[in-house]
DNA sequence: GATGAATGAGAATTCATTCAT
DNA sequence: TATGAATGAATTCTCATTCAT
C-alpha cells in the first residue's frame, strides 16, 4: 500500500481530472484514496493546496525533462522537436485538470487558485526561460530565424497544447503530429 | 441606459472573466447590472444559463466574422491572417471565461459544462470547418504546403490563443504579433 | 364576461383545489382570470385574504343552507339526513381546498393563515350552534337518543366528511350514502 | 441525550404540528434539535423525506396496533371500540400535520404530497382492509348490522377523527367519547 | 383602473473545515 | 495518527408585493 499522502495525491489527480477542481468534494478524493475526510487535513493544509500539489509536481517534471534535453548532444531543431513529444507525454497525464498550458484556469477561480498564482507564475516562467534559451542558441548556430525567443516559446508551448486537443476536438484524425510539426517548423506557406 | 438583459449580459461578461464562473455570485452580476437579485432571475432561468447565453453570442460572433473574411477578395493566406487578427479581437473581449479560447474549462467544471458541452460543439465544429475550407482552397491554389487543413484549423486558433496569452504571461514584449505570424507562415527553421 | 373581482375567485377556487394554497402563485391566480399579477392587489389586500374571501363565502352559504332548512316542515330526522345531504353537496364544490371541515389546515399553515383563524370559527362556532339547536329539539321531541347535541353536531359534519372522503379513497364504491346514513341513524350494532 | 436522528424527528413532529410543513424552516427544526442546519441533511436527503419519515412511522405504528387488536380475545364490538382509543392516543400525537388525519392536505400542497401519496395510500389501504376484516367478523357473528364493511371502515377512521376534533372546537366538553360511542354503536335515533 | 417589471426577504441545500474521541 | 459527525457560512432560487407608467 502507497504512503497516505500519496493515495490522496493519486485520488485528486484522478478526480480533478475527471470532474474538475470544483465540483471534487474532499470527501470524494477521501473516499479515491481511502482515508477519512479528516486524515485530508493532516496531510494537506485545505483542499487548494492539494491542487497546488499536484500542479507543482508537474511542473517540476516539466522543467527535468528539459533539463534533459538541454544537455543531449543534438541540434537544436531536434531539441525542439523533443521538448514538443516530452511535453505531450508529461502534461497528458494531467490532461485536462492542468491548468499549466491553461493560463486562464488561474483567472477562473481568483479566490480559491489566488494561491496557486505565484507557484505557477515562477515555474512557468522558468519553463519559459529554458525553451527561449534553446530557441536564442538556434537562432545563434543560424538552424532557427531570428524571431523573439520569449514569443517561440510560448508558440511552442502551444504547439504541445494543440497537439494534446486535436484528438479530443477530432478523434478521427491520424498522423496529425506530423502535420503539426511540419507547420511549426516550416510555416504554411509553400514556396 | 442598456436594456436590463443586456446589462446582465455585460455584467455577467466582466465578472466571469474576471473571477470565474464558480466565484461569480449571481449577487455580484446583479449588482454589476445595477438590479435586484430576483431581476436576474425574470431573464435567465438559472445561473448556468447566462453563461451558455455569452458563449453563444461570442461563437455566433465569432462564425459571423468568418463569413465576412470568406467573401473578401483577398489571397487564402491573407484569408488566414485575417482570421487571426479579428480572433484576437474577439476573443479579447470575452478572454478567461471563454471555453473555446480554453478549452480545458470544460473539464475542468464538468457537470457545469455538460450543458454546455453540446451548443459549443455544434459552433465549434462550424468554426474549424470554415477555417479548413480556406485552407484547403489555399492548399488548392499552391499557396498553402499540402497539410491536412483540419490539422491547420485547430493549428490556427492555437495561433490566436498564442496572441492572447503572450502579452499576459510577458507583459514587456513589444511586436509580438510579427514574430507569431512569421512563425506560422514561413516556419520556425531558417533556409 | 364576469366583474374581475368574481373571475379572480373562481380561478383561485380551481387552483387552489387542485395544486393547494402554497402551491398556487398569484400569478397562477391571475393568468386564470385574465388580469395581470398587480390587479389583484386592487381587489384583494393579499394572497391570504383571497382564501379567506373564499372560504367565507363557502362558510355563508352553508349557514345560509342551515336556515332553510330550519324552516322545513320535516321531522328533525329528516332534517339532519338533510343537513348531510346538502352539505355534501355544497362542500363538494370547493372539495379539498376547503378547510372547512379540515379545521388541521388552520393550523397547518399557522403564520400565512393567522388571519383566517377567527374568521371560521366565528361561522364554524354558528355552523355548530344551528345543527345542535335541531339535535336538541329532535332530543326533545324524543326522536333522539339523550346525547349531548353540540357532539352530536360535530359528528354530523364528520359524517359529511366521510362521505367526501369515502369516493376518494375507494372508487369503486357504490350506494355507500345508504350505510354512512344507516350506521349514523341506527348504530353499528345489531339489535 | 437522544441520538441526533431522533431528536430531528421529535423537532420536526412537534413543528409540523404547530406550524405546518411550510412554515416550518430547516432551520427551525434544527434548532428544535439543538443541531446546526447542516447536520439535518447528514440524516435526511431533503426536507419532504423528514415529513415523509415521520409520516411512515405513525402509519407502521398504527398498523401494529390493530394487530395487536385483532389478536385479542374480545368481542368484534370491543374491538371496534379499541381501535378508535387507541388510534385516538396513536394520531393524537402527531395532530395537525397527520395527513391521514386529514386527507385533504394531501391536496392542500400537491407537489409536496406527490411523493408521500404512494407511501401514505400502501399504508392506508392496509389499513381500511384490516378494519374492515374486523367488521365483516362482527357481521357474520350478527354482532354488527349488514353494512359495506369498507364503508364502516373509513367512518370509523373519522370517527377517530371527530374524537380528536371535539376538545379543539369545544375546550368545554367533557365526557364526549361515551356519546361518540353511543351514537356510533347504537345510533342518533331513538327506538 | 390596469399593468407587469422590479424588488428583496427568505428558504433549502452544499461542503470545506474542525475537533472530540 | 486517524476518524467522521457536526458545523455554519455561503449560495442559488422563489415569489408575494410594490409602484412607475
Amino acid at each position: 500500500m502507497l504512503e497516505v499522502r500519496e493515495r490522496i495525491i493519486r485520488s485528486a489527480i484522478k478526480l480533478f481530472a475527471r470532474k474538475g477542481f470544483f465540483e471534487t468534494t474532499v470527501e470524494d478524493i477521501a473516499r479515491g484514496a481511502r482515508v477519512a475526510k479528516g486524515t485530508i487535513y493532516l496531510y494537506f493544509k485545505d483542499k487548494p493546496s492539494i491542487y497546488t500539489t499536484i500542479i507543482e509536481r508537474h511542473l517540476q517534471e516539466s522543467i527535468q525533462s528539459l533539463r534533459e534535453i538541454e544537455m543531449q548532444k543534438i541540434s537544436h531543431r531536434e531539441k525542439v522537436v523533443e521538448i514538443i513529444k516530452r511535453g505531450i507525454k508529461i502534461w497528458l497525464k494531467f490532461k485536462n485538470a492542468h491548468p499549466m498550458f491553461s493560463i486562464e484556469n488561474i483567472n477562473f477561480a481568483k479566490k480559491l487558485m489566488r494561491g496557486i498564482k505565484p507557484l505557477f507564475m515562477k515555474y512557468h516562467a522558468e519553463i519559459i526561460e529554458r525553451i527561449a534559451e534553446i530557441v536564442k542558441a538556434g537562432i545563434r548556430t543560424g538552424e532557427f530565424k531570428n524571431v523573439n525567443p520569449a514569443v517561440a516559446a510560448v508558440y511552442i508551448i502551444n504547439i504541445i497544447r494543440t497537439a494534446i486537443l486535436l484528438p479530443q476536438i477530432n478523434p478521427d484524425l491520424k498522423n496529425y503530429e506530423q502535420d503539426i510539426e511540419k507547420i511549426f517548423l516550416e510555416g504554411l506557406i509553400r514556396r
